[in-house]
RNA sequence: GCCCGCGUAGCUCAGUGGAUUAGAGCGUCUGGCUUCGGACCAGAAGGCCGGGGGUUCGAAUCCCUCCGCGGGCACCA
């Protein structure tokens, strides 16, 4: 409907004033009616006309045009044009909008980069943020019609290896790979942990240990080179990273999703690295004996891309992985998510990738997002032993659930705390997490939408289903149809600024319209049942549409 | 010092060029209803949209400048 609505628009336009402009419908107060455009604003002062006249020329002309759908098109304030649909226009298009689906990545192929644990490395709550986030922004992308292929980059050769590797080293007394299977299988993702703070202390504090670390950091990389996986320390190694990776796996699968291939450095680390050799001279240069690339041309600034040492660091890495992505995918559009720290990096390398490839530079797109901080500002930092884990985010959620009285389950735990994290813009100031507020029953949550949800549903259940169709609205059924009808353009606004932070809204604002209309409205018993019943499915459904597109689920009872 | 981001109600946040009155939630105060699952509804108080200047018919929104907070600025990620 409001296609139709923006095209007739612009033909008037341009039948009446031999202008093309682009029309942008907007949702006006309820009271001035359902969608308003200011076409006739913009065309006055390029014509020099009287706004109101123009407006006037035009909502006559839409007047006939669309006779039939709208019941009003009205010139209202400094010219604006609002246009009220008919109650069946607006109950079908109410009726219509839980099933309706964005095209915008029609047939695309995405490769949907997020989250990055770092095998050898302690999930903290940031990985939270970023995998519901990451995950969100991959949703709104695969139902506009893209292939999504979500994936993680992580660290497995690096000096955080060399740590926790010399931590394990000293726990097992040595290279004996074969006391690795005293550690029970339910305890290594812990273990592990453990053994990269421990790694990580002692790199601050010893002299003679961070020599020592320095010497692992080379020897994991040497393994890599000679492809070992049979010396004790290889075997200690490899089995180590795959409990990293069966770690990441389960987390990841409480919340719903599945990364489908992790990258480790040590793939795209050799391919960075010749790439960037490859343009020495071009477009990085030698600079005491490391090879940079300089930013300042550009207004950024200037990066090593190989050390002194000869090994690649993450910007090397950072471009072997984009390349690799391209040659397992063949892209049409790579998303980047990472927290706003990186964002002038990220600036960097991407600005270095764009002079030899600029066609993979120009498809990707990077989002840097907020970071995280718990209630009373914990900063988080796995660098440090005072970190939160990401496992604790949960339990304090369920802890908050219990002290009210509830049963904590995994559907109200992960709904509360992916709905906390959703509801703000991705990328404005930091998170503030509040495990309290987000499993609040009332108030902007998600438990809250759930619950509406399961109280539609039941009524629903009770009134069982009668199909109707809808010839007039009374004015609470008007007002909840003209919300419902708004899901498609939420759901639109989200995927084009990949923001998924608009269907919380748009949700929350559902939510509310609704609890009005039932205040006042009976639905069973009443003599307009069929038609408040048809009103209550789309809602339901609607909330369950919107709530899945986050990654929320929608519980018919709870 | 240079570069980037942010600054909206006591708190947590939407709104990023339009409509007399800048919106929600939490918290505070007043009233209603005890249900079709009240995890509700109606209302009040609370804002010079960080300060100042400019562009525009119109600015929380765009530009300039100052202040405050956060981040980045070569071999960590």
């Amino acid at each position: 409907m409001k296609h139709e609505l923006e095209q007739a628009i612009a033909s008037a336009c341009r039948e009446l004033h031999d202008a093309d402009i682009p029309v942008v419908l907007t949702r006006p107060d309820e009271q001035f009616g359902d969608y308003a455009t200011n076409v006739a604003l913009q065309l006055a002062g390029r014509l020099h006309k009287n706004p109101r006249e123009v407006a006037e020329t035009i909502a006559e002309k839409l007047r006939t045009e669309l006779a039939g759908r709208v019941q009003a098109v009205t010139v209202a304030g400094p010219g604006f044009i609002n246009i009220t649909l008919t109650d069946r226009a607006l109950a079908t298009a109410a009726g219509q909008a839980p099933a309706a689906k964005s095209r915008q990545h029609q047939g695309q192929t995405v490769v949907a980069e997020y989250s990055d644990a770092n095998p050898f490395k302690v999930l903290h709550a940031g990985h939270v943020y970023t995998t519901v986030v990451g995950d969100a922004i991959a949703m709104l992308i695969e139902t506009a019609g893209a292939a999504v292929h979500r994936v993680n980059f992580g660290g497995d050769v690096g000096l955080h290896v060399g740590r926790t590797m010399w931590a394990i080293l000293q726990y097992l007394g040595g290279e004996h790979p074969e006391k690795l299977a005293d550690i029970p299988a339910d305890q290594r993702a812990e273990w592990l942990s453990a053994q990269y703070v421990t790694g990580n202390n002692v790199y601050e504090e010893d002299e003679a240990a961070k020599a020592d670390i320095i010497a692992l950091n080379k020897r994991v990389y040497q393994l890599h080179a000679d492809k070992d996986h049979s010396s004790p320390f290889a075997q200690i190694y490899w089995t180590c990273r795959q409990w990293s990776y069966e770690a990441f796996d389960a987390f990841y699968a409480r919340f719903g999703t599945k990364l489908e291939k992790y990258y480790p450095e040590s793939e795209v680390a050799d391919l960075g690295l010749k790439t960037v050799r490859d343009h020495i001279g071009k477009v990085f240069e030698e600079s005491d004996g490391a090879v940079v690339f300089k930013g300042e041309p550009y207004g950024l600034h200037t990066r090593v891309f190989i050390n002194q040492q000869g090994l690649p660091t993450y910007e090397a890495k950072d471009v072997g992985l984009i390349a690799k992505k391209y040659e397992d995918y063949h892209f049409d559009r790579s998303v980047i998510l990472t927290d706003y720290e990186q964002q002038e990096y990220m600036a960097v390398v991407l600005k270095a990738i764009e002079q030899f490839w600029p066609e993979l530079a120009r498809a990707t797109t990077y989002i840097p997002h907020s970071k995280l901080k718990l209630l009373g500002g914990i900063k988080m930092s796995s660098r440090k032993g005072n970190i939160v884990r990401a496992i604790e985010v949960l339990n304090m959620t369920a802890e908050a659930l219990r002290a009210v009285g509830r049963t904590p389950d995994d559907v109200v735990v992960l709904g509360a705390v992916k709905y906390a994290f959703l509801k703000h813009r991705i990328g404005g100031d930091d998170i503030i997490y509040d495990p309290e507020e987000s499993i609040s029953l009332d108030g902007n949550s998600g438990p809250y939408l759930q619950y509406a949800h399961a109280r539609a549903r039941s009524i629903l259940k009770k009134a069982g289903a009668n199909p109707a169709e809808i010839e007039t609205l009374e004015v609470g059924e008007r007002s909840l149809a003209r919300k419902i009808s708004e899901y498609p353009e939420a759901a639109e606004k989200a995927v084009a600024e990949l923001m998924p932070h608009h269907i919380c809204t748009y949700l929350y604002e559902l939510a509310q319209a609704f609890n009005r209309f039932y205040e006042h409205n009976r639905v069973i018993g009443n003599e307009r049942q069929d038609v408040r019943v048809q009103l209550v499915t789309s809602y339901a459904d609607t909330l369950k549409a919107g709530l899945k597109l986050l990654g929320i689920t929608a519980p018919d009872t709870m």
